[in-house]
DNA sequence: TGCTGCATTATGGTGGCACACAGAGCAATT
DNA sequence: AATTGCTCTGTGTGCCACCATAATGCAGCA
C-alpha cells in the first residue's frame, strides 16, 4: 500500500491533477508532451513540491509518463472525475447540513455547546467553531451571553421568512438589468432540461431535496450573471439560509410544479432577449411564492 | 489591589453591569429597592455567577449596597459609561483595522503568511486567523491555494468600486419604501446635527476618518429602520468593506460637503414624511457617489 | 541556462493541557 | 418558599508542541 493512491492522497495534489489534466484537455494536448514541473508550478501558483505529488498521482494512474527524468503526457484523455473529490465540499459544509437536518428532525436541543457538539459528531474543535460562526453570522444560531450556543427560535419565523423574500425582491429582478448581465453558454439549456425533468417525471420521495438544490442553483446562477459579486454573495447566503432552515422543502408537489414553470418561463424571456419580461417574470414568481401560506409550524418564543 | 476594579473584571461582568443599570435608569428604579440576583440572572439570561460578578463591581463603585445578605439600589443615576468598554471593539476588529492602516500606507506586501503578521503585530494565532477569515469573507484577502494569503489585488479596482455601488443602488432605496420602515425616534435628529457639524465646522485633518464613520452610520441607521435584517446586514458588510479598503477615504472637503447636505436631504424628506422623494435622492446620492472619478491609484495585477 | 532530485526550512492545521469563568446543585438562612 | 453562599462540574479559549506538507535552497545534470 505504499504506492499513491486516488485516496488518502493530499486534497492539493488531487486538486492540481485535475485542474492540469483539464486544463490540457481544453488546450488539446497531443500524447507524448514534454512537461515541465517548474513550469507547471509557476502556471498554478504553487511550489514545486505539491506538483510533484499532483504528477506522482497522474503517473500512478498511467496519465503521465517519467522516463527517468523529465515528465511525458501519456493519456490526456484521462477522465478528471476519476479523481474523486470533485465538490470536495467543505467539511464544515458538510457539519452544516447534518446540523440542518438533525435540526429538523428535532434530534437536537435548541440549546447546545460546543462540546456535545464536538463529541456528538466526532469533530475537532476547529470545525465545529468554524460552522457555528458561519451559522451565526447567518443568524440561524445566536451565542449566549454565558456559555453555549441557541439555535434561533425565531428563526423560520414568519416574520424572518417575509424579510428574506422581500430583500430578494429587491436584489433579483434588478440584477437581472444590470447592464453587464450575461449568462454564460450552454447554462440556460442546462437549467431548462432539469426542470424539465421534474415537470415530466413522477414526483419521488427524493426529490424534495433535488428540488431545492435546483432552485438554489436557479438562482445562484442568474446572480453570479449579474456579473456583480456582491450580488452573488447575497443571493449565495440566502440560499445556505434557506437549505438549513428547511423553508420550502416540503412544499409539495403542485407547487414545485408551478415554481419549475416559472422558471422555465424566465428562461424563454432571457432566451429570447427580453430580459425586461425576465426581471417581471422574477419579481412576480418571487412575490408569488412569498404570499404562499406557509405550514411551518410556530415556534414558541 | 485584591478589590473589585473596573479593569481587569471580566468582559460579562461589566456588560451586565452595564445593562443592569440602562435598565433601573431607564424604568426609573429608586434608591433602596432590593435586587434579587436570581431574578436579575433570570432577566439577563445567565447564570447567578456573573450576575454576582456584576453586583460586586457595581458594589465596588458603590451604585449597589450589600447588607450582608441582601442587595440595595443605591444611587441608580450612575454614568453607565464609566463602566467603560462600551464599544469594547473585538481585538480582531481592531487588528483588522491596523491591517487596514498599514495596507493603506504600503507598509504591508501583497503576499503575506499567517505568522508574519503574527510576529509583526505579535498577536496570537487566533486573533490572526479569525481576522484572515473575515477577511475573506469580505473579499479583501484570498488564501492562496497552497501557503499565505494574498491580498486581493483588484479589491478597490474601479470595477469592484463600481459593483458595490450597484449592489447599494438596488437595496437602500427600496429599503425605505419597505413597509415596516420606521426611523427610532431621535434618530434623525441625532444624524442631522453630526452632519451639520461638517458643515459648519473647518475641515480638519482628522475629520476624513470622522466624516467615513457618520456617512456609515448614517446608511447603517436606515437600513436598520427599514426593519429587515438581511438588507441592514448587508450594509453593514458592505460599511466594513469599505472602512477596509479606504474607498472614499480621500475625498477631500468639497465632495464631504456635497455628501453632507444630500444626505440632510434625505433626512428632511423623511421627516416630512415623504420617503418617495427620500428614496429618489437616495438613488440619487449613490448614484452621484459612484460616477465620481476615483483618485484611488490602481494596484498591479 | 534551465530543470531536477534531494534536503532544509517554514507554514498552518490539530490535539493536549491549563486556566478563567459560567452553570448548577445543595445546604443554610430568612 | 425564596434566595444566598459555597462548591463542583462543564465550557471555551489561549498557549504550546507536533506533524503533514508546502516553499525554497542547492548541487548536479542535460
Amino acid at each position: 500500500m505504499a504506492k499513491p493512491s486516488i485516496h488518502d492522497t493530499p486534497a492539493l495534489h488531487r486538486s492540481l491533477a485535475r485542474d492540469m489534466l483539464r486544463r490540457w484537455q481544453s488546450l488539446g494536448a497531443a500524447p507524448g508532451a514534454r512537461l515541465s514541473r517548474l513550469a507547471l508550478a509557476k502556471e498554478l501558483g504553487v511550489s514545486r513540491t505539491p506538483v510533484a505529488g499532483a504528477m506522482a498521482l497522474l503517473e500512478a494512474l498511467g496519465v503521465v509518463e517519467s522516463d527517468g527524468r523529465h515528465l511525458l503526457l501519456r493519456d490526456p484523455g484521462f477522465d478528471p472525475a476519476r479523481l474523486g473529490g470533485e465538490a470536495e465540499g467543505d467539511a464544515i459544509d458538510a457539519f452544516i447540513m447534518r446540523l440542518a437536518r438533525d435540526r429538523r428532525m428535532g434530534e437536537l436541543e435548541d440549546e447546545v455547546s460546543e462540546r456535545q457538539l464536538q463529541a456528538r459528531y466526532e469533530l475537532g474543535r476547529a470545525v465545529v467553531a468554524d460552522a457555528l460562526r458561519r451559522l451565526s453570522e447567518l443568524g440561524a444560531v445566536t451565542r449566549n451571553r454565558g456559555h453555549g450556543w441557541r439555535f434561533a427560535a425565531g428563526y423560520s419565523s414568519p416574520e424572518d421568512r417575509a424579510a428574506s423574500y422581500r430583500f430578494r425582491l429587491m436584489l433579483e429582478p434588478p440584477a437581472m438589468l444590470e447592464p453587464a448581465f450575461a449568462l454564460p453558454s450552454g447554462w440556460a439549456r442546462m437549467m431548462r432540461e432539469k426542470h424539465e425533468g421534474f415537470l415530466s417525471r413522477r414526483w419521488g420521495a427524493t426529490d424534495p431535496v433535488a428540488f431545492f438544490e435546483t432552485n438554489a442553483a436557479f438562482h445562484a446562477g442568474l446572480a453570479e450573471a449579474s456579473g456583480n459579486r456582491f450580488v452573488l454573495q447575497a443571493i449565495e447566503q440566502q440560499n445556505q439560509l434557506r437549505r438549513f432552515s428547511n423553508y420550502d422543502w416540503q412544499r409539495g408537489e403542485e407547487r414545485v410544479r408551478v415554481s419549475a414553470s416559472e422558471h422555465i418561463g424566465i428562461l424563454d424571456a432571457l432566451e429570447a432577449g427580453d430580459r425586461a419580461e425576465a426581471a417581471e417574470r422574477m419579481y412576480r414568481h418571487l412575490a408569488g411564492t412569498a404570499a404562499l401560506p406557509w405550514n411551518g409550524r410556530r415556534l414558541a418564543t
